[in-house]
RNA sequence: GGGCUCUUAGCUCAGUUGGUUCAGAGCGCUGCCUUGACAGGGCAGAGGUCGGCGGUUCGAACCCGCCAGAGCCCACCA
């Protein structure tokens, strides 16, 4: 078969990616194999495939493809989480260009439009996975809106309320009032804004023409103030704690109170209090019992408690109000200040800390197994650096609001029959809460039309907090097969940035629903930067079209680009230049291949260079392969590609391929072209979990195989004792055929040119091993344990002595000059041994084979130095 | 403000319980080579007082302290 002189991916990368998926290959059912689980973590459902996306998936196929080559049964399963922030925000933006707004829709409407865009849009993102290589099993795609997973999370929704962990309760959230909905604490981004600090003076009510002065930076709030608080150690105001002071414009008495908050120095000292808006206000105002008055409506203008402002918004009045202020001389002053502004990460709106019924999970008590989980490492954070930041997070665990004034979602099942704060029932169904709410109202004649279920859904981490439990049906259903044959999983690998969000609570769900964890190590992935530093982003514009990279480079190329320089946690800072190396690696080894099936294969007689060749690198490839495999063993997967890389392009293409590569024009012997063959295939193997795709190429061309043949379900080479000095001498000979080359290009003699070699041993060298110098540095006769020829050009390798006799001119002083060198340098070396054996105290404190080890460099370098001595001796003088 | 992590070659990173003259790799850079797999190749080379200062030790890139710089997480003084 001819083969193509370039490597061409795009036509190949398809081709196999269809034959693995029509042959099932990526199917994974329970059997007698230990099982190998990988759930993905779920995409948004309308996402597109980003930079980050891509390191992650191709680190998740690299284990799965691994595994599966090691005989495990292999599952990774795919899907996508219905997001619903994120996904309705989309759905309200397209409705809003096509002239509806999400108010003129009923709750059913939306879904519909919702659901419409989801099938429109739904999963492209897994399938651009494909282009990846990814071999998930596509049967098993899982969202987090399907039937079941619903009735799971409404199960477990349930379930946690009878047991108490799920509450009502009115508090301080963040509120965006573009979005109209909460945003929970780890959604809000506080960011340094220039603002101003107003001054204003509140009458003290029965003292014509005194005042307090406070300062704020929100003045449009004081329409909701119910107090001033002073610090109780502030002299300046002790006389009027306990008074009334006036509201500007509201003209309201409010009460002036003595609190520890308050810092005498900010400021002036007294700070208005607005429990209704502020986090701290609230503290405070449930400290003294005050009033609460809210000002807003829920798109951030004002009500009716904002008076002649009602339905302007909240950075409207803050202008008008300052005005009216300052006309009617309240306003004392303003200054610029710089303060710390919450914004939505979604919509960017400043966030209104508003007061709201919400629903919230309790977490003290799910938290503690999942702490115990990673303390006692039954639960592995890779690197290890994020356990820290893990505990702190946890033993500080705050109650975790779990409702979202939003449409797309679950929908919390809690039934509403009355107008009382109790007149409730939370149930799985419908007519379950009809059961539950006939019971708790006493009133049997209640009908399902007098049910109204709560308007809100769960927050998106609701439902994917119990991922890899669901994607087996395992809450429904814990007996089920799946369930007992795949969980718990084995690696989970996702970004840093959602340890929180999701990891922990995944940890949690574990604990608390399935009896165990969810996973055994997390690989916790870097940020994809460009070569600025820049977190890639969409705004930003730079962050490269996956697709485009895989379409000009091959998907191949990308993945090896992005893992080539990605160790666990830490950041990658993306260059094109990895994934051109990438390219260039797979143009490499596709070269390589043409070279061994261009060769003529006749005869029988395999040359010596052949067979030490073979030997050689069959060592050096196990030699190899037990670093990779403590490489994988520790998920340091970086270095374990580097390794891979170096033994492809180094070992075996630059030597293993030269030694054995037959005079030009000739045929090579059976015996080793079989065993090229053999060797190739163990490279391919290692190799296929990173380039999945030109190795089955190469693998599907180096022999006919069976249908069900492929590589991807090939064996994985078995890590075996090897020769290591047989590895460690081939290295001498590598450094031998290097000096050789220096010598050629120093004298300029061409490589087709033979020469001789004498070799002077003083130390054990495996003989069989000069038919690689004859082949590899053109050497004719090797002449050992003989004396120096005269007219030569030397070097060592160890303490062997090598000369090449030459009959063109040689320098005396040239090669008296290298030898004093290295004279000088092996006596550097000498002096610092023996300066450490000389000192009384390292003999006597370090360990013995250390000191052993010194002795053992002294004698060494001694008889290194006494053949250089000699050799100088015979130029005379 | 509190906590955590990091700082090694121009860039990205190794350096695995302190012990070879230990200062490494890849990329990039420079020079040379190249009609027989690959110019997307080969060979050779330049480059760093291991952030700074001090300490512990027979011995420190590695352990400890302080300082400088970078990043992350948490809390948010109106």
């Amino acid at each position: 078969m001819e083969l193509a002189a370039k490597y061409n991916p795009s036509e190949v990368e398809r081709k196999w990616y269809q034959y693995w998926d029509e042959k099932g290959f990526f199917q994974s059912d329970p059997d007698e194999r230990e099982p190998y689980v990988i759930v993905i973590p779920p995409p948004n459902v309308t996402g597109v495939l980003h930079m980050g996306h891509m390191l992650n998936n191709t680190l998740q196929d690299v284990l799965i493809r691994r595994a599966r080559l090691k005989g495990f049964n292999a599952l990774w399963v795919p899907g996508t989480d219905h997001a619903s922030i994120a996904t309705e925000a989309k759905v309200v933006r397209k409705l809003k260009d096509e002239g509806i707004e999400k108010s003129d829709l009923t709750r059913e409407e939306f879904l519909k439009h919702a659901w419409d865009w989801t099938h429109k849009h739904g999963g492209i993102i897994l399938k651009q996975l494909r282009y990846l290589g990814a071999s998930c099993d596509w049967r098993r795609t899982k969202f987090t809106l399907d039937d079941d997973m619903y009735e799971s999370v409404i199960k477990v929704f349930v379930d946690l309320y009878n047991k108490g962990k799920i509450y009502r309760g009115y508090r301080m959230v963040n509120w965006d009032p573009e979005a109209r909905t909460t945003v929970s604490d780890e959604e809000v981004i506080y960011e340094d804004e220039d603002g101003k600090l107003y001054y204003i003076n509140y009458p003290i009510a029965g003292h014509q023409g005194e005042y307090i002065q406070i300062a704020t930076t929100r003045p449009e709030t004081i329409l909701g103030d119910t107090a001033i608080a002073v610090s109780p150690e502030n002299e300046k105001y002790a006389h009027l704690i306990g008074k009334k002071a006036i509201v500007p414009i509201a003209g309201r008495e409010i009460p002036i109170i003595a609190d520890d908050y308050v810092d005498p120095e900010f400021g002036t000292g007294a700070l208005k209090i607005t429990p209704a808006h502020d986090p701290n206000d609230k503290e405070i105002g449930d400290r003294h019992g005050l009033e609460i008055i809210d000002i807003f409506n829920e798109d951030g203008t004002l009500n009716e408690h904002g008076l002649h402002y009602q339905g302007q918004d909240r950075f409207e009045v803050r202008k008008s109000i300052t005005e009216e202020l300052r006309q009617k001389g309240f306003l004392v002053k303003e200054e610029p200040h710089r303060h710390r502004v919450g914004r939505s990460e979604r919509t960017k709106a400043v966030i209104e800390p508003r007061l709201s019924r919400q629903w919230f999970l309790k977490m003290k008590e799910l938290a503690e197994p999942a702490i115990r989980a990673v303390r006692e490492g039954e639960v592995k954070l890779i690197p290890k650096k994020f356990e820290n930041t893990y505990f702190h997070w946890m033993e500080n665990v705050r109650d975790w609001n779990i409702s979202r004034q939003l449409w797309w979602g679950h929908r919390i099942p809690a039934y509403y029959y009355g107008d009382g704060e109790e007149d409730f029932v939370v149930a799985e169904t419908p007519e379950q809460a009809l059961e539950l709410a006939r019971q708790k109202s006493g009133n049997p004649g209640l009908r399902l039309e007098d049910l109204r279920q709560d308007e809100d859904v769960l927050d998106t981490w609701f439902s994917s907090w119990l991922w890899p439990i669901t994607v087996f049906d395992g809450i429904r259903h814990p007996e089920n097969p799946d369930f007992k044959y795949y969980y718990p999983t084995n690696d989970l690998v996702t970004a840093p940035e959602i340890l929180f969000f999701w990891v922990a609570r995944m940890i949690m769900a574990g604990y608390e629903f399935a009896g165990d964890k969810p996973f055994e190590n997390v690989y916790l992935t870097g940020i994809v930067r460009d070569k600025l530093g820049r977190k890639m982003s969409k705004s930003l514009g730079n962050s490269p079209d996956p697709i485009k990279l895989i379409e000009q480079y091959g998907a191949d190329a990308v993945r090896t680009g992005m893992l080539l320089t990605s160790p666990a946690g830490n950041d990658l800072p993306f260059d094109e230049q990895l994934v051109v190396q990438g390219r260039n690696f797979a143009n490499k080894i596709w070269n390589g291949f043409r070279l061994v099936k261009s060769w003529k294969v006749d005869g029988d007689d395999q040359p010596d260079y052949a067979r030490e060749a073979v030997r050689w690198y069959r060592n050096r490839f196990q030699h190899v392969l037990h670093q990779i495999e403590d490489d994988f063993a520790k998920y340091r997967i970086s270095e374990a590609l580097k390794k891979i890389y170096s033994l492809i392009w180094d070992d075996y293409s630059s030597w293993f391929l030269e030694m054995i590569k037959p005079p030009y024009g000739q045929p090579v012997d059976r015996k080793t072209y079989e065993q090229t063959l053999e060797i190739l295939e163990n490279n391919l193997k290692v190799l296929h979990p990173f380039m999945p795709f030109i190795t089955e190429e190469i693998w599907q061309h180096i022999r006919p195989r069976r249908d069900d043949e492929a590589l991807i379900v090939a064996r994985y080479p078995e890590p075996a004792p090897y020769d290591k000095t047989l590895v460690e001498q081939a290295e001498q000979v590598k450094e031998i055929i290097s000096n050789i080359r220096k010598i050629r290009k120093e004298k300029q003699i061409a490589p087709k040119e033979p020469l001789d070699l004498t070799a002077v041993i003083n130390e054990a060298f495996d003989e069989a091993l000069w038919s690689l110098v004859r082949k590899a540095a053109n050497v004719k006769d090797i002449r050992t344990g003989g004396e120096a020829p005269a007219n030569s050009a030397s070097f060592r390798v160890g303490k062997n002595e090598f000369f090449v006799p030459l009959d063109a001119f040689i320098n005396p002083e040239e090669e008296k000059a290298k030898l004093e060198e290295e004279l000088k340098y092996l006596e550097g070396f000498l002096a610092s041994v023996r300066k450490k054996l000389s000192n009384e105290r390292f003999v006597q404190n370090a360990p013995a084979a250390v000191v052993d080890k010194e002795r053992k460099k002294e004698a060494d370098a001694l008889e290194k130095i006494a053949l250089l001595r000699k050799r100088l001796e015979a130029f005379g003088k």
